[in-house]
DNA sequence: ATCATCAGTTTGTCATGACAAAGTATTGAC
DNA sequence: GTCAATACTTTGTCATGACAAACTGATGAT
């Protein structure tokens, strides 16, 4: 029935002198051969055992590099039927990354204009998405961020001053998150809020839209591996240029 | 400096009799015992070796639980350090779930209605968006979603009729969600597009909005584990009741 | 007093071995 | 021929043992 039987694909040597784990390898090597498509979808990779003992790894390596493609939604896993390519690219879950760095991937030559920063104690409410104490000091920051010459996004943004201490000049040439991992603060969880609504005058002037356009808003607390609240954001995109990707998977 | 170290917290028994898996039991318990704050937030949990001799399990066993709670964010670890608590609850990454089942679970008494129901070939856009030959049967639907009494989201969806067959009576008292898994179907993975945009005349009229009015969007494509295309997705939400909400977690 | 060195602690990686559970394919009885 | 029982394959779980790497804190030389 199946008939695509793991064709003998090129050896996959492991380096035991390098610094990099044995299953992290093996990963890799899985991964690139599936994305050039030497491995094809659908196709049924070796099982474990054998190819543990033809890469001269153990199970549990073995097992984990796998581990590592399923999660990341290129392989499948039966018990007793075997290890399955289901897609040739991995879909991550959700980037955490900023808009900037995804303009500037995107090529879309991003420019920033820095129209407010200041330290002020945090409002209530901001004190209370970041889960600080209220009146703690932050730095507020206001931002227009073009792309392509045009208005994109009107942002405002507050960090507590003991996370990081900003310039104009910092902030008018990188990404907020950019800034904040130069400074080896690395944003690891996030709650966002998405929705949307008409802009205001004042929004529709500044985004060079027209007044009631709608607009796509969202909201994001961002915290490290260590639990701290780096940042509260509250952004408006223009919705006519702008929308949210993202990529789902389900346990 | 850190006096908080972990108290000997209740004896997380484990039962070797039970189908669940050991790793999975003394996850579970752990996350209980964090969940209701015997062990807070910030507090250092015993370190692997100690903590499995005493559970009377292997250290890869004990260490597959914890790497459990840390990839949901509850935990931190750090070697030479140790593990330690970084948030009382669970950060599920992202659902994959459909809105009748959040209006559900949110006590908001959804109720749907059935505008449409039929077969046809697929469009090119949405057989791409599937990722299946042009031309594909599917089944058309579009779906009034009411919550609280009030219209909230227009749905539109195609479902390759080799999937599921699919009936009024089941759409209108039940999420399509719901129907897939009944049918043994798994949303695994998916594809999604946020967006927002003015709502034509007659959306307005259907939504009980203003002409003009904000509305989000939502595309989606669904895939099951076997990456199998289950459902395309071509959402409207009013935005002045609904929002997306997302947690994400980087690596 | 300050800084480098060293020992101790804790997590990270890897190997080997074993059995269980869930599919698939084959065999055999009727 | 059909269906149930059996054998086989493959992944899932778990144990034990060992060493490496990163961080902490104490020690010692200057």
């Amino acid at each position: 029935m199946t008939s695509d039987l793991s064709p003998p694909f090129r050896p996959v040597e492991v380096d035991r002198t390098s610094p990099v784990p044995l299953y992290f390898q093996v990963a890799t090597r899985l991964q690139e051969l599936i994305e050039k498509g030497e491995i094809g979808v659908g196709a049924r990779i070796e099982n474990e055992v054998d190819l543990a003992e033809r890469l001269g790894v153990s199970r549990p390596t073995t097992r984990r590099a796998i581990q590592y493609l399923v999660e990341r939604g290129m392989l499948v896993r039966k018990r007793g039927v075997g290890t399955q390519v289901v897609h040739p690219k991995v879909r991550r879950p959700v980037e955490l990354s900023s808009l900037y760095d995804d303009l500037v991937a995107g090529d879309r030559s991003p420019r920033t204009e820095v129209l407010e920063l200041r330290t002020m104690p945090a409002p209530d409410p901001i004190a209370a998405a970041l889960e600080v104490a209220p009146g703690t000091e932050v730095t507020w920051i206001e931002r227009l961020r073009y792309a392509g010459g045009e208005p994109l996004a009107l942002m405002h943004n507050a960090i507590p001053v003991d996370v990081l201490r900003l310039t104009r000049d910092d902030l008018a040439a990188h990404g907020l998150y950019e800034l904040l991992r130069r400074s080896g603060l690395t944003p690891r969880i996030a709650t966002q809020v998405i929705g949307a609504r008409s802009a205001t005058a004042a929004e529709a002037r500044t985004l060079d839209e027209k007044r009631g356009a709608s607009l796509l808003t969202m909201t994001r607390t961002a915290w490290d591996a260590g639990g701290r609240a780096l940042e509260y954001g509250s952004h408006v995109y223009r919705a006519s240029r702008y929308s949210f990707e993202l990529n789902l998977s389900a346990g």
